[in-house]
DNA sequence: GTCGTAAGTAACTATTTGGTTATTTCAGAC
DNA sequence: GTCTGAAATAACCAAATAGTTACTTACGAC
């Protein structure tokens, strides 16, 4: 009680508590994402968020809620970035051999440009997706990006380049998978094989490796 | 709680209270897995695990320590058990391919008869496989499987069936990626893909997936 | 038999943690 | 100008939770 005199006398040496209500969401799921991903829902402390984002803890409940609902925000962010991106890209100009070589790259960049993503994302799997449930939003962006991939597919089978029968949505399960596990278990695998995988060079040679994969697997 | 009392009142209708430290020490085991397996390393509740093992919460300290090392210990037991597996695969009776198929099949095998693997190996990667690194022995068991793989795959190569150039470590972490990636973000990917992938005939026609991925990388 | 030790139990505690209460203060609408 | 609701703060709380204490009891060695 005799601590608050302080702020409610003078406003000399007040600052001036500016207001921000955008920029405060903003740091609050800047700092949520960093925290959810480093040590995981349950593992994530509150408090943590809130002095990472530099606000005072009442404020995450003003905006977000809950804990749960803080994550569910720091989720659907993600996955509206992910299909957002998917979407994004060009794979028909240029041959289909360079447009599934693209997606691979992109594929890879964004894991090894977005660490967060793997740890929510196992975060969220770990709770069954339940989270991602609602969404047809996502499903809606999600679709565009599945017809581009199979119409490329395709074309390559038109052109003589790629073997008939290739399912678009196991490629690309197939090729995250690849990047996405060599990045998640890479701590254990690392001890299993005795050497570095996250070192450049190695890095390097997966993305190559994943290159090698998925051309062997759709040559015609 | 209230059958308890009986224990407490009279020796007359008191359960022996018969001792089995083996048993004991297993349940208390077989419960973490599972309960650190649903929930993760932060989620688990050592409450949770005692009751679950049907002993009292004291004796999980008595005979692991703290939550940390009983986590450690439910992660040795998941790591032997791989390595030793692995290790245990026959694959050099037969032909290189058969050898190879048997391999896919294992590994494939191994995570969906064991689930509990695919969020315990999570939960221990996100703590950067701290619980792994002191581990010689792992490397021990897992020295003999490389060499297999190895042999398998020149042999493959000298008989003219496998191209050469092949990296077994390589092919080993596509394949397992393979398996667990769709298993462990099974989830999401249902709901981005709109189908059930845990669905036995989706199941099964990953497996064949994996086969054909793996045959054409390796190919001549 | 008896005795020391390990197995087992119930009740407790210090702390952490998600979430609230009570209150103040800024900023834009009118 | 002033008024109202949203933004912001500090202090608080009840429940949960990892880990303990103090004690009892079975069991095998001798």
């Amino acid at each position: 009680m005799p601590v608050q005199t302080a702020s409610k006398k003078l406003a000399k040496k007040n600052p001036p508590v500016r207001r921000n209500p955008d920029a405060s969401r903003e740091r609050i799921l800047r700092a949520a994402t960093d925290i959810f991903a480093a040590q995981g829902l349950d593992g994530a402390r509150v408090d943590e968020i809130a002095t990472r984002a530099g606000i005072n803890k009442r404020m995450l409940y003003h905006y977000f809620g809950n804990k749960d609902d803080l994550f569910a925000a720091v989720l659907d962010e993600l996955y509206e970035t992910i299909c957002a991106e998917s979407a994004a890209l060009d794979l028909v100009s240029g041959s289909p051999q360079s447009g599934l070589k693209k997606l691979v790259d992109f594929v890879v960049n964004f894991y090894l440009e977005n660490p967060h993503a793997i740890t929510l994302l196992n975060a969220e799997n770990l709770h069954k997706a339940r989270h991602l449930k609602i969404s047809e939003r996502i499903r809606a962006i999600q679709l565009p990006f599945e017809t581009m991939l199979n119409e490329l597919l395709m074309r390559g089978v038109s052109e003589g380049k790629f073997r008939d029968g290739v399912n678009g949505a196991r490629l690309y399960i197939s090729i995250v998978g690849l990047i996405y596990y060599y990045l998640s278990n890479g701590h254990s695998l690392s001890v299993f094989f005795d050497r570095d995988l996250f070192d450049r060079t190695e890095i390097a040679a997966w993305r190559t490796h994943i290159h090698e994969m998925v051309d062997r697997f759709v040559a015609a």
